[in-house]
DNA sequence: CACACGTTTTTGTCCAGGACAAAAAATTGT
DNA sequence: ACAATTTTTTGTCCTGGACAAAAACGTGTG
């Protein structure tokens, strides 16, 4: 138990900077930042007051920046270049309800915000509209703002908790009308994204499709259970930036091999774009729910 | 990229079983499995065949049998004895919807049937008496039904997803009464189990609470920013055994450290058994669904 | 000046082998 | 038989170095 009050271990500071001990120590050695104190046995105590620098640098490496040169600069300088970053750009057309989600969840307003405004547009427009036309739009304005700093991870996350409450209530009542088909879905282990997911899960049952979501993070051999315990024959599996491109490509590799070819794989987002340049047999790389949607479309008709 | 069809390295592996590298590591000096091949520069290929062994082993493990002991012994003989395990005990008195429950779940079953089972006992019983009676009991009983092998991971992601929107949905049209409170519900970073928080989130909505949550694993820098932007007066952090002890007691000190004092933070789940004998001046400690919805009450009472 | 191509620098991941504390098991004394 | 102590087991952390993939840089050509 750590007793000193400004100290942590490294374990500690991977929880709650999300970078790897390897990596710490690697800065540590190579900029000298951050500099922990020893504990009697030569353990790391990290610092607190490093933690904002720690986390500033972490978004600003997610932005494309290199680690050699943003540790060296102060606090005070790593905050104004967040802020340049984010008020220079604005890449997504805004149209109004976009804007009105981002206010939202912008700093100031009430917690339930979210929640509310994405409930009264379900009810206005219809979930097929919503799913197939605002979610793909919603998701990349959150996810730009977050990598931007304009909004918190707490406040995406509870985007995501909203969206996902939302959406699958409104699902609940669907009835599949495609009995020989049924769709399986998950991440990889390391992508905790899984809003992606979602807006496929919705747009499929929507299209009559029996689809069963294992949420995120599900090892292979869990997947390979899961497809030959419930006759699963589309898996569909999404990917973020997030996660390390490699692991992605051999996560769909051991699935390919370890599934029967009965099972069709299919693939999305962004951490899969190397699958493009090197695609595997068996494997289909779709790049908006729509693609899926024409998939699935294609696959029941020929099939009944 | 991997290219041969039946070796990954040490990352891959990592993800596939949950063990870290260096357990993996120390497991091969010690006891000689897994052996992996290597690779052109030395590097790890781990063998896919010896991945049964390795999740049998885990599996074991978490019912507390010794490494040493378990990794010498044939996969065939670790098989017979997890089924020897969870032949033996049944330790919940089995009613009869929690065995109707384990049978939507077991092999054979088809995929749809959790799905609707729980939504079927939440209309006849209400929501209230399904959260407060049914569901602590539920998640004990899945718990040890995928720790006995009986169940695999699949079948308890797939329940997980079923109460939480089954629950979710149920909640979504309630209004909160008291308003000068408000909840927020997380998981310390590594904790994936979010069904425990489900079950308070629904108990202290149905008292008339705003909860808010974000989700599992959300580092506290995170949790102490949504807790200014929001408002926040009580917040409730779960975690289950799979967490090392130490970093969920210092992910709740850390968070009581920075956290004004106008914030409560309570606190439940096997995770914290450690702060029970040590105690953290400003945290409550929960056992049961029950005690939080009493000092919830106790809390609006006094306060109104 | 734009752009393809080869070279250097940066950066994260992996390796070996050892030290050590906490927990579990075995041993001892009463 | 049971409590207290010692031994073994086991996971985490340490140092310091090798190396490949990616990014940045420099150079020659249309």
């Amino acid at each position: 138990m750590p007793i000193s009050p400004d100290s942590m271990n490294q374990a500690e500071l991977e929880q709650a900077t999300g970078l790897s001990r390897e990596v710490l120590r690697k800065w540590e050695l190579r900029y000298q930042f951050p500099l922990p104190t020893r504990g009697p046995r030569g353990q790391r105590l990290y610092q607190a007051k490093d933690l904002p620098k720690l986390l500033l640098v972490k978004q600003l490496i997610a932005q494309g920046m290199r680690p050699g040169k943003l540790i060296p600069v102060s606090v005070k300088n790593l905050q104004e270049l967040l802020l340049s970053r984010s008020a220079g750009q604005n890449p997504l057309a805004l149209d109004d309800a976009l804007q009105q989600l981002l206010r939202c969840m912008g700093p100031g307003s009430t917690a339930g915000a979210v929640r509310d405004y994405i409930a009264d547009l379900i009810r206005a427009e219809g979930l097929a509209c919503f799913v197939e036309q605002r979610l793909p739009l919603f998701n990349q304005a959150v996810g730009e703002a977050w990598a931007a700093g304009r909004i918190g991870v707490h406040a995406e996350h509870h985007y995501t908790e909203a969206v996902l409450v939302a959406v699958q209530s409104q699902l609940l009542g669907h009835q599949p009308t495609h009995l020989q088909h049924r769709v399986l879905l998950t991440t990889p282990p390391g992508e905790l994204h899984g809003l992606g997911l979602l807006g496929v899960q919705a747009a499929l049952t929507l299209q009559g499709a029996e689809c069963f979501s294992l949420g995120t993070q599900t090892p292979v051999p869990d997947v390979v259970q899961a497809v030959k315990d419930w006759g699963i024959t589309v898996l569909a599996v999404s990917a973020s930036v997030a996660l390390r491109p490699e692991l992605a490509s051999s996560y769909i590799l051991a699935l390919r091999r370890a599934l029967p070819k009965s099972c069709q794989i299919w693939v999305g987002g962004q951490g899969f774009a190397q699958l493009e340049a090197a695609p595997i047999a068996g494997v289909k790389v779709f790049h908006a729910t729509a693609q899926a949607v024409k998939a699935w479309q294609e696959m029941t008709a020929v099939g009944s």
